[in-house]
DNA sequence: TTTACTCTGTAACAATTGTTACATTCTATT
DNA sequence: AATAGAATGTAACAATTGTTACAGAGTAAA
């Protein structure tokens, strides 16, 4: 599909025209498959996200390795920490993988500062900054006030909003690696959680009930 | 003091001159104690804080009344949480006690995005949120990655900062409270730290060794 | 000095989370 | 169908963190 349709189509609701057509003029498309990596940790950012459909979920790594899913992003907005990034001229503190096959605008970072100049734009950049740094909070919440049974209920529930369905394709060492515990821990509580009724388990499969 | 000495003295390095201008009309001084709460969970924002010396501690709280300690400011910095609930006209999601005397300059919300045609006033706003990002990040890092043993000894070492001193005036009780654990753990912790050469204990006073 | 209170130390035990080990079931491929 | 590998279930145990209880030391005020 033409570039300025799609700009168009999905942003103008959110943009003035003349910013529509700037972006229409530098923006390129980027189709991803679900699992595809976006940015890794350390790597330098030289385009910025705009996310059109799907969902991005994004990950704090340490020195050994370890994943800590930090939240998801989803249609209509991008990635804070890409702002982050691209303001400092710094390389990537997180790591960004497709939750879902998604489709991306991407913007030159440079057109991030070039852009401030329009309302509309100021507007998206602050209210992007101020969903990534609720999510932040949230994050905090769940691991400095909630123990792992509501944790996972609560990545779960965030997981079906992400994926637009109850019935989720997922292993419980999918779930470890992203709240950086182990399987064992997490087979013990998805059961748990079957017994009291929360979700449903089968291979591969995890339904959430209690939406 | 007077206010437009007082903003030329602390921000002429880092505002434009017309700024300064400006900011020396609208701002108010504000002087406050330690343990001085500056704002509360749910607390309209009335006013953006800049930080002229001092340092305050930022906290996240949840229903039960637990807190968590999610980040110190310092002098030349802003509050992104500010920003964050500024924007959206929003209640506040943290509190934020002073963690010594400090003085602080009061600008009214509506002035944030007033001053955003300023280059220099951008850059400062972008830059806070980028420094709180960053700090919410390492929070992260703290609560994901890390046991308790490292967790102290990173906010001690993060204490010694924030207070420009290596002898740290504190309860063990009060490291309990801010890492939402309890006093019997901090203890315990805090005394093989001491045996471990890292630190040395007094009442109401621990110095940190390993700095 | 006496008293009351705060702060720290520590033991004993409980609860939660993490690890190791192994069995079973399901699925894809030969 | 036989085989190999992945996913799940579960027991047994270890490590970490949290709780309860109490003793003793320091401190401030009567």
């Amino acid at each position: 599909m033409d570039i300025k349709v799609l700009v168009k189509a999905n942003f103008s609701f959110l943009f003035e025209k003349a910013l529509l057509d700037e972006m229409s003029i530098v923006a390129q498309l980027k189709e991803v498959k679900k699992n595809d990596y976006l940015i890794d940790i350390g790597q330098e950012m030289t385009f910025m996200p705009l996310i059109i459909t799907g969902a991005i979920k994004v990950f704090r790594t340490d020195d050994d390795g370890d994943d800590y899913i930090l939240y998801f992003i989803e249609g209509g907005d991008t990635c804070a920490m890409t702002l982050n990034c691209c303001m400092k001229g710094a390389k990537s503190e997180i790591k960004a993988i497709a939750e879902r096959d998604s489709e991306l605008l991407l913007i030159p970072v440079h057109k991030l500062e070039d852009w401030l100049h329009y309302k509309s734009w100021r507007a998206f950049v602050f209210g992007s900054y101020n969903n990534r740094f609720t999510e932040m909070l949230e994050a905090v919440d769940s691991l400095a006030f909630m123990n792992m049974n509501d944790r996972i209920l609560k990545y779960l529930k965030n997981k079906v909003i992400a994926n637009k369905s109850e019935f989720l394709k997922i292993t419980h060492n999918t779930i470890s690696l992203e709240l950086n515990t182990s399987r064992v821990v997490v087979s013990r509580i998805l059961k748990k959680l079957e017994i009291d009724g929360d979700i449903k388990l089968d291979r591969n499969q995890i339904k959430i009930l209690d939406f």
